[in-house]
DNA sequence: CGAGCGACTATACGCCGTGAAGTTTCTATA
DNA sequence: TATAGAAACTTCACGGCGTATAGTCGCTCG
């Protein structure tokens, strides 16, 4: 067989680069619908039975295509919080939650793709389609939660008794050893967070929000204030010591 | 034409209510992607044309059971928390959440049918498929919101600045005359209350949960709990006056 | 009784994913 | 360098989809 810089198979990931792109580009266009191999065939020039030898099933593509997108996602967020600055949680977790709905509003089709019903009769594979961009977003807030946890466990009395056992193994993975001070019910105040996000963006995305107000941006903003409030920090910077309270 | 209990009109009543319940059916078993036109003639035993004597489109079909569905949605949480004893905000709001999350779990489809991308290329029509059941929805929760407002207004400091003309018109013809001394800041936390419960239980439909944590359900009680407390109310009935904050 | 209309079928078109079989083109080896 | 084989791609085919058009049957009413 032909060495890793062989001309065949530099063709080759040439070839999928370009399926995937046009797919992109497509879904960009005409939403997650859009997708499908014949128009993809179509665009660069091949028969739809072409893209059979290099994506097994059109799931499979579209499996590729949510674990680039989710990634995409997950790179962006991660850049936005991790620019604010280290002793600013309140601006970190504002930098999260405002990156996250930027690329939702951005990439609506990308959102979509992602955290809906991607395309007409797609089985995400055992495990979910993107395990690892999903566990990065994750973590993500994770550390968001790790940062304000000195100040958010007073605020969560004593009631909750999350276990490690609780959780998937591959998140703590990623978790645990990188936030060795977060406790089983910190890492559930960030699922809690993420919700929260998720849902107001999700209602926005899929026009439920549009139908009750009519400045969405409005809600999400107060939705980030009160958010930063419950964890005990102060936005922009202006917070109390943990010991103070 | 005959008149409302001619033989031809029940006739065709029975078969449109036909039409849509093995709509449903075909929904519950195979997903949303199941409720095809030739399927639901085959079921009948018609040919796929006849149904377009009933309905124009088959996306005037799926929007019709949007409602239809919504609607089931909005009497199951309401008759929920109208169940709950008026003396106790908290247990209404549990009793709302909890059958909110208990209907999506019943009726994943359905969930992903209202809330979701329903059907490849559904287009909604403009002002959503069906904006009196999700008027209901958001009603609900501003009842609630309107319990608690006494309690929950002193946990928001007075930076939001929300005012009525953010608000949808239909919205607040609901609500408005229900719950005149809620102000938009109340309306506001009810939306963003509906974007909380949203946001965790669409992740779980939709199996986002699922790779992050075993058990969603121990997840969504700490949430309801936390939520029920950030309003400054107890659960159990067990809550300060809002004389003593 | 007969005209008209409503309910329904038959046929057809262009989409879709995908399987089977055939063809071309490149590559590795004898 | 000749050649066997693999890889890349095409052609043809099938069944499913929404839906447009035209035609058919039977009920109902004047």
């Amino acid at each position: 067989m032909a060495g890793t810089g062989g001309r065949r198979e530099r063709l080759r990931a040439e070839t999928t680069a370009e399926i995937k792109q046009v797919a992109l580009e497509l879904m960009a266009s005409g939403g997650p619908d859009a997708i499908t191999l014949r128009a993809i065939a179509r665009e660069i020039g091949m028969t739809a039975n072409a893209i059979y030898g290099y994506f097994a099933t059109r799931d499979d593509l579209i499996t590729t295509l949510i674990n680039e997108v989710y990634t995409a996602l997950a790179d962006t967020v991660d850049t936005a919080w991790q620019n604010a600055p280290v002793d600013d949680p309140a601006g970190r977790i504002q930098a999260w939650a405002q990156a996250f709905r930027g690329w939702a509003l951005a990439n609506p089709e990308g959102f979509r793709l992602v955290y809906g019903d991607p395309v007409p009769g797609y089985q995400a594979p055992a495990g979910g389609p993107a395990p690892d961009a999903a566990h990065r977003v994750c973590t993500g807030i994770a550390a968001l939660a790790d940062a304000a946890w000195p100040y958010a466990e007073r605020r969560l009395p004593a009631h909750s008794d999350f276990q490690w056992s609780d959780f998937d193994d591959g998140l703590l993975a990623k978790v645990r050893p990188a936030f060795p001070d977060l406790p089983p019910a910190g890492v559930a105040l960030a699922l809690r967070i993420w919700g929260h996000l998720h849902g107001l963006v999700s209602l926005e995305i899929y026009g439920h929000l549009r139908t009750q107000m009519i400045d969405a941006d409005k809600l999400f903003q107060e939705e980030i204030v009160q958010l930063v409030r419950s964890l005990g920090i102060e936005p922009e910077g202006r917070r109390p010591s943990p010991a103070s309270g």
